[in-house]
Parts: C-alpha cells; sequence; structure tokens
DNA sequence: ATTCGATTGAAACAGCCGTTTGAGGCGGTC
DNA sequence: GACCGCCTCAAACGGCTGTTTCAATCGAAT
C-alpha cells in the first residue's frame, strides 16, 4: 500500500502569492469540491476531477486513499477557506446589540450570498446541512456552534436577560432560518419575486437590513414594521 | 422500441382501497420516489429500485422509458400525495387574520414535519428547492406560488394594507424561512439544541406558536416576544 | 382453440465506475 | 556514479451502471 499518510512537506502556505503553482493535492481539494458541490457525492467521478485538477486518477488515492476521504477533506477545505473570508466583525465593548446584530446578520447573508467568492463552497457545506455525512458534526461543532453562540449573546443582551435559554435558541433559529431560505432556495425565491425587485431589493445588504428590523421588532427593540415609516 | 407512451388502462383511482394490489407503475413511483429521496438522482440505482418495487428492470423502461423520466414522474408523484394528505384549511368569512396566520403556519410545519406520513416525500421536493431540475418549475407554479399567494393575502390583512407588495414578499420569505429551516437542516438543529427541548419545544405545534408569535410580533400585531408573560 | 396485445422474465450489452498496479521520472544525499 | 524517497503516469482490474433484447406468460376477444 502506498500510504497517504506521510505528507512530510507542509502546504507552504500560499499567504498571498496566488501565482504560486499549486500543489496537485491543493489542486485536487479544489477540484473536487466544486465537482461534489455541482453534482454530489456519487454523481461527481474521480475521472473528471483529476481530469479538472490536472492530475492523474491514481493520485487521489495516493493523496487521499480514497474517494470518500477526498471527499471529507474538500469539505473542510471549503469551510475553512470560506471562514477566511469573511470573518465576523471585532466590536468595540460598549457596542450596542442591535449593531452586533446587524453586523451578525449582515456577516452571514454576505457569507451565504457574497459574489467575491465562489459560490460552490457553500453550496457543498449545503449538502451537508441538508444530508449529513461523517463531516457534518465536525463542521457543526467547529463552525456552526460558536457562530450561534455567539448569535444568542447577542439575542440575550437585547432581551436584558429576560427570556429564558430555550427562548433564545428558538429566536436564534428563526434569524437563522430568514437567511437561510436565500442560500438554500435560492432559485426558487428568484421564481416567487420579480426579477427588478430581486435586483434592487434582495441584495445582501438590502436582506440584512429587512431581517435585522423584522428580528428586532419582533423582540420589541425596534418599531414594528406595520407602521408608517419616517419621512427621511 | 417497445414505445412506453400507451397506457390503455386507467390507474383505476385507488381512493379508499389501501388493500387493493397496486399496479407495478405505482409500485415503482413509490420505491423510486423513496430512492431519489434517500440517494439522489445519480445515486439512486434502476436495480435497487425495481428490486424494492419487486418489478422487473425492464419494467422502468416499458412504463417510462428513461432513468430521467421515471425521475420526474416519482417527483409529481410525491408532490400529489402531499397535497392531498394535509390540505389548506377553509376558513369562514370573518375569521381572523392572525388566526389565518397560525392556521397557515402550523399546516406548513405539519405537511413538512408531519409523522403521519413518510418523511421521503418532503425530502424530494427538498432537492428540488436546493438544486432545481425540469420538475421543479412546474413544483412552484402548480403548488408553492398558490400557497405563497395566500400567506401573502393574510399578512396583507394582518398589515391593514399598509405595506407595499414588495415588502409583503419579504415578511413572507422571513415567515417561510422560519418553518423550511426546521425541515431542510434539521439534523442540524438536531445537534444545536438539547435533546429534551427538542422533544418539548419544537414539535410542530410548538414551533408553529412560536413563529407565529414572532411574525405577529415583528408586524405590530401582537407584544414582542422581550415581555414578562401574563400568568396563566 | 386461436389470436393478439399487454406485461413480465432472464440474460446480455457496452460503457463507466473506483481502485490498484508496477514501471518510471525527478531531485536530492551519500 | 549509485541510491533513495517523492511523485506521476498509462494501463488494467473487477464490478456495477443504464439500457436493450427476445422469448415466455397471461387475459380476454375472436
Amino acid at each position: 500500500m502506498p500510504a497517504a499518510k506521510t505528507q512530510k512537506y507542509e502546504p507552504v502556505r500560499t499567504a498571498a502569492g496566488d501565482a504560486m503553482p499549486e500543489d496537485a493535492r491543493d489542486r485536487l481539494l479544489r477540484a473536487a469540491g466544486q465537482a461534489f458541490a455541482e453534482h454530489g457525492f456519487e454523481g461527481a467521478t474521480v475521472r473528471d476531477i483529476c481530469l479538472a485538477a490536472n492530475a492523474n486518477v491514481a493520485a487521489v488515492n495516493y493523496y487521499f486513499g480514497d474517494k470518500r476521504r477526498l471527499y471529507i477533506e474538500s469539505v473542510k477545505h471549503a469551510h475553512r477557506s470560506r471562514v477566511e473570508q469573511v470573518p465576523l466583525p471585532e466590536w468595540p465593548v460598549g457596542t450596542p446589540a442591535a449593531e452586533r446584530l446587524h453586523d451578525f446578520i449582515d456577516t452571514m447573508l454576505e457569507r451565504m450570498l457574497g459574489f467575491g467568492q465562489p459560490p460552490w463552497q457553500v453550496r457543498l457545506m449545503l449538502r451537508e446541512v441538508l444530508q449529513p455525512t461523517d463531516a457534518c458534526r465536525e463542521l457543526v461543532e467547529d463552525y456552526i456552534r460558536p457562530h450561534f453562540d455567539v448569535l444568542l449573546g447577542i439575542l440575550d443582551d437585547i432581551a436584558g436577560g429576560r427570556l429564558p435559554r430555550s427562548e433564545l435558541r428558538r429566536v436564534g433559529l428563526s434569524i437563522v432560518g430568514q437567511c437561510f431560505l436565500y442560500r438554500a432556495a435560492g432559485d426558487v425565491v428568484g421564481m416567487l419575486v420579480p426579477a427588478d425587485e430581486l435586483e434592487s431589493l434582495h441584495t445582501p445588504k438590502r436582506l440584512a437590513e429587512h431581517v435585522t428590523r423584522f428580528s428586532l421588532a419582533a423582540l420589541g427593540a425596534a418599531p414594528p414594521l406595520n407602521t408608517r415609516k419616517a419621512p427621511e
């Protein structure tokens, strides 16, 4: 057995050098993530991935040993990139909770819908969320739960400690759900909303405003939607 | 070519007779829906489907001509069953809008999470929503849009006509999103919420209450969550 | 009894799947 | 020079894929 465990040299940390020639292993990870995101685990073929990565079919066995392990690694890789690309803001102490909530929602939507980066990374993670595999539990514990806890902390501040933790969780899920729909069911949303309205009102920034206001109003920390807007 | 177009005899309308022996065609549809829901289009194999349906491999070609057409038909079949199983309530004229909103949300959650029927039907449609195929546009126009319009009508009543249609749509999507999360990302939700809380507070009925109250509060049609509950 | 269309059956088709093999190239160190 | 890991390559492996073929079966109409 050739063994795919050694990994003697570090990945060289392509910190700022995009021009640096990519490792075959990295090329495989990226191509695999793209293919798995588009066609799913069973639909994507090792041959196609290797073709796209300019690598030999034996390479996947050499570096990862297995198609399944290549999949898991590509999920982790995509998730890592995504977090690095759009980090949560650091709030100075004393930042109002309502403002932090807006920033949090804005960041979440930017990560899900932002055009700055390829969309396949999110779609790949979406598959995991929809039908979890081995990679999912790790994804939740390392990535989703910490973010969710930050959200719960903000909500607790807004509620002034008057809501029990279980209620906070449900409110948190209500907020996440509003954002999640646009990513997971984006195509259907596009069919339900007129095209011009999509362009003008359903950008990440505008949606963040809406979700924030909607949720703050539900919590009693902002005037309800059903009021005439103040003239601007 | 054997041609799969004749279909001389009507499906006999199994109106109330579950005991009536199922057509091979119907068995295939059900088995296919189940398999596609679980493994996706590319992951499910014709042989497995036929085995589960107690049919010969040639039957799928005979009745549907193609794996792809079998898939499309099974999606439509599942969607049709689901609508029949959990219809929207008929409201007497004069029913308060807030009550109709609650019923609507309750029905939606019951359809998505209800234990009365096999879960694979919803999962199959979920795949379509996540990554639309030919069957999806039809699904939206026949099924999703009419329901969405009902929701918008209710919301318009609650808002008393004070909100523009575009705002109503965003509010509608906020409500749908809250429900959608529990179905699409149910497994992840299960990891974020303690087990006992899941059992007691995250039933379809309890969730419907929460989503309704949250949304009504956001619209100013109910007191915000962030208030001491009235003693009961 | 015979004919005919509708349905089912077992077997085979070519093709692609993930994986493995073993030979070889490359860049260092003795 | 010889040696040795690291990596790449083309080719092949058995097995499973969707699809097709053609004979066999059944039920009713003739």
